[in-house]
DNA sequence: TTAAATGCAAAGGGTTTGCACCGGA
DNA sequence: TCCGGTGCAAACCCTTTGCATTTAA
């Protein structure tokens, strides 16, 4: 995942994920193995709803298993991107962040007041997408689509100041 | 800027910057001052249209004045945002990217396959704008929004493939 | 004069890589 | 057996910070 990974993806696979289960099976069709410490990320990214960073994801692979290395996180990680298992993309604070399972894509709302974070469905985003899409012939990426500004709340509490 | 600069910028000053020539006059103003080192990195913001990265500002600065260093340029560019005249967000590939001028705010299309970059107006984005500022009171910051996916001749060249 | 700004050098955080060893298939 | 994976440690890149020194005002 260097430089060119970008162009590694366009036709993007975003293979519908048959479950977690057969990724082993997945794996070894492509000639990769299932070792133990692949089963503790898949775990864990089981257990993962939204998205997570990198390194948030080796802390919760340590966690599981305090023998993870950092390398072999990301090295693995690569490859499951390359199943179509997970995908990345950078959030506001521009770390890598990864997305789990895009089986609904979505993608994400931060507000820089409170710092919370939400998803955006298709619908939430269609109007954006529709446009870009009539306008330029633009497909958004909504799995890469991350918003951010002021939710509700801080916006009144920035009012009041 | 650590991990609390997002709460320092919530109210947003976004100056209308009234032009380069009297940046000097409004750091003076604030009790900072105007250096050659700044002098530097003003002259080379003014030639930058659209995004930078930090490191892209560094080296270009280094073109002006070999004598550059990434510690003088990061903090000026702090001081700056601070002033309204630039404002940093995360690009696609993660790094820190600073917005010149945001007279007009704007956000950023990527296409992931070509790798170009277009921006995106408030009419643009509009329809996202006001669906967010409807459905949940989300006010966007435009200038940190960044869409990513195919541009329409990216689009045709993988669905030849 | 004096607080702000600089330059250096070193730390920092997240991510990547080289390489020898290990272990699934 | 054999090639893919692992772990370690070091490298990397960009960015930030501490501190003594310089300099704008």
């Amino acid at each position: 995942m260097t430089g060119d990974d970008a162009r590694r993806r366009p036709p993007a696979p975003v293979t519908s994920p048959a479950g977690w289960a057969d990724i082993a099976v997945r794996l070894r069709a492509a000639g990769l193995r299932w070792t133990p410490q692949r089963r503790v990320l898949v775990e864990v990214l089981s257990q993962t709803d939204g998205h997570v960073t990198g390194s948030e994801l080796v802390e919760r692979c340590r966690a599981v298993d305090p023998a993870t290395t950092p390398s072999t996180v990301y090295r693995t990680l690569d490859v499951l991107e390359g199943l179509g298992i997970v995908r990345h993309a950078h959030g506001v604070d521009g770390r890598e962040e990864f997305h789990v399972l895009p089986q609904s894509e979505h993608g994400h709302l931060h507000c820089r007041g409170c710092r919370q974070t939400w998803e955006i469905d298709e619908v939430e985003a269609g109007a954006l997408v529709s446009a870009l899409s009539t306008d330029r012939g633009f497909r958004v990426d909504l799995s890469h689509l991350s918003v951010s500004g002021l939710c509700a709340g801080c916006t009144d509490a920035s009012a009041e100041a």
